[in-house]
RNA sequence: UGGGACGUCGCCAAGUGGUAAGGCUCUGGGUUUUGAUCUCAGCAUUCGUAGGUUCGAACCCUACCGUCCCAGCCA
């Protein structure tokens, strides 16, 4: 990167001024997701705002699931997020972490604060509980049960543990100011009833925490000091503290609140995404068209360029929306720089260089893999007298502004001769389905002789040796620049045409055996990645390749 | 109409009393065997609005306007 150096963030400025002040030995943060769904770009943020502060300051952030309601959560979505922030390029302090495994310490905390006298079971059903809060403007009414006797409710808290009662009869709340401006602090509700398994504790438990009940305590146990997380939790800072400084804890973590990320023309909601796969808008959490870091790296996003957009956007408490091609930007600038090159012809159009002799036409040419990184290597290119260009590279009449193959007029084969094109062929609906061009001898590495030289370049690929691929290429899901803004059915501005499938593409033979783990810059057309539908085939005949367009080059050209 | 947060260029975002950084986008020029890259130049007399304090304000004060969040036994 650049040595001038980045102006720091808020949560930035805290930490150091903690450090500086002695308040923070070592800093210890947390990534703590529900394992409820895929992660997403949204996520990324969190990632690298955790990870990185952790890193930068010399301390450690940990991996927690925030496992708290087994309604929603699966063990596939743990193992899909721990790949995810290992795959992003970050590692967690030691074993992964579950709020689970605080359960009984959660439990023990909760009778204390019981026989404290500031937590009862309520016996209010959940609609009256919504009444007795009272609203907005009004405040709300105290729950006819708030008075039970200690020894009532250690009693009546066991047997909810025990499974005695049915979902939702009774709950655990904490006794704090029913009139209070903060809805949060009406007697919040910390323990449920819920019969049903979990994936971490299996049967054990028939009663689960609350986030908020959770939450702040796994932070102390962890020695968390500065636990970050998104603006709508800033509204359950008072509570967050109210428990720490109610309870026993071995330590007194910090919250601090940031703007979430939002990008335009994109959905961040796991419940939007899960209907996405669910109703079979896409295919699956990992569909290149989906904002999920899995469907970003299928469709060719390097980890660094996520890191690097995440890192451009920076860390406030103001609600925005990024550009999205803010997010192109980060994905083009790595990619341009590592990808290697290649030629690939999307729609191929034969062209006959009538004046290569057909007898032993092949000739291999050397192109280099990478135009500014000479480290990078040489490929070798095979010609001969029948190429593919592309349809969209050929007009039989030209014009000022087209710098491509036209009759009559000269073109540059990229790494290779100069042609002129003389006749267009075409099919009896009028279409063109071959072009007859010639050479222009002594071209190779040089200009013309006669000093009239090609309008442009174009890419190629040899019509006898090429290798025969599927591309596909990604528009954006929506249509809409904000599609669930406002409460908008995101549904209904779905774009129809955000997948194109190509298939009987003609690569160069360097794409025989392609790289797994970069993008390749197909020259002139964009960024394209291996996907994982493709079949490797030692009998090439077999073989079955597809690529997914990550993204097309800048194109500034104005059609 | 209760409580909380936020408003600096089209989009992000520094700046927190001394006279508006940077990135993205966009516009124009140069280089180029990718209409890519690279490179040069341009792009807020103005900081939501209106008053006030001050020699001096985006930064302090007052009022107003706008946006977002909160009434799950979700996180």
């Amino acid at each position: 990167m650049t040595d001038i150096e980045k102006p720091l963030n808020f949560i930035q400025k805290v930490i150091e001024e903690d450090l500086a002040s002695g308040k923070t030995k070592q800093v210890q943060t947390r990534f703590p997701p529900e394992p409820n769904g895929y992660l997403h770009i949204g996520h990324a943020k969190s990632i690298c705002l955790n990870f990185g502060l952790a890193k930068k300051y010399g301390g450690q952030c940990n991996l927690r699931f925030d496992d708290t309601n087994p309604e929603k959560e699966d063990i596939e979505y743990v193992e899909s997020i721990k790949n995810d922030v290992k795959w992003l390029g970050f590692e967690w302090a030691g074993e992964v972490k579950f709020s689970s495994s605080y359960f009984d310490q959660l439990y023990d905390w909760a009778v204390y604060l019981i026989k404290e006298g500031k937590a009862y079971v309520c016996d209010l059903t959940q609609e009256e509980t919504r009444e007795y809060r009272g609203n907005l403007t009004e405040a709300g009414k105290k729950s006819p049960f708030r008075e039970r006797s200690v020894e009532e409710n250690i009693d009546l808290f066991a047997r909810m543990r025990d499974g005695e009662f049915q979902d939702g009869a009774r709950s655990l709340r904490v006794k704090i100011d029913m009139a209070h401006g903060n809805m949060q602090m009406r007697d919040p509700i910390i323990y449920r009833i819920k019969n049903m398994e979990h994936h971490q504790t299996g049967d054990k438990w028939h009663i689960y925490p609350s986030y908020d009940y959770a939450h702040g305590q796994g932070d102390a146990i962890e020695g968390v000091t500065h636990s970050v997380c998104t603006l709508e939790f800033a509204e359950h800072l008072p509570l967050y503290n109210w428990f720490i400084e109610n309870l026993p804890v071995p330590a007194v973590p910090r919250q601090y609140e940031f703007s979430r990320l939002n990008v335009n023309y994109l959905v961040t909601s796991k419940r939007k995404l899960k209907q996405l796969v669910d109703e079979n808008v896409v295919n699956g959490w990992d569909d290149p068209r989906m904002p999920t870091i899995s469907g970003m790296r299928r469709r060719g996003y390097t980890a660094q360029s996520i890191r690097n957009f995440i890192e451009s956007t920076g860390v406030t408490r103001v609600d925005g929306v990024v550009d999205m091609s803010q997010l192109e930007f980060s994905v083009r600038e790595d990619l341009n720089e590592n990808s290697p090159r290649a030629m690939c012809i999307l729609r191929p159009l034969k062209v006959t260089l009538w004046n290569v002799p057909e007898e032993n036409s092949t000739e291999y040419l050397v192109a280099p893999n990478h135009p500014q990184r000479e480290e990078l290597g040489t490929r070798t290119l095979i010609f001969d007298r029948e190429i593919y260009i592309d349809k969209e590279d050929f007009q039989e009449e030209g014009n000022k502004k087209f710098k491509r193959l036209v009759i009559g007029k000269r073109v540059r084969l990229r790494n290779a001769y100069v042609i002129e094109a003389d006749e267009a062929i075409k099919d009896s609906n009028g279409e063109i389905i071959e072009v007859k061009a010639r050479i222009i001898e002594g071209t190779l590495g040089n200009n013309p002789e006669d000093g009239i030289k090609p309008k442009g370049v174009i890419h190629w690929v040899s019509a006898v040796q090429n290798v025969d691929c599927e591309v596909r290429l990604y528009d954006r899901l929506f249509n809409d620049i904000a599609p669930d803004a406002g409460g908008k059915d995101y549904m209904q501005s779905l774009n129809p045409d955000s997948l194109e499938v190509l298939t009987g593409c003609k690569g160069e033979v360097s794409l025989q055996a392609p790289s797994t783990d970069i993008p390749y810059q197909f020259e002139r057309e964009g960024y394209y990645f291996l996907d994982e539908d493709s079949d490797y085939d030692q009998d090439l005949e077999n073989q079955k390749l597809v690529f997914n367009r990550t993204i097309g080059l800048r194109d500034t050209w104005d059609k």
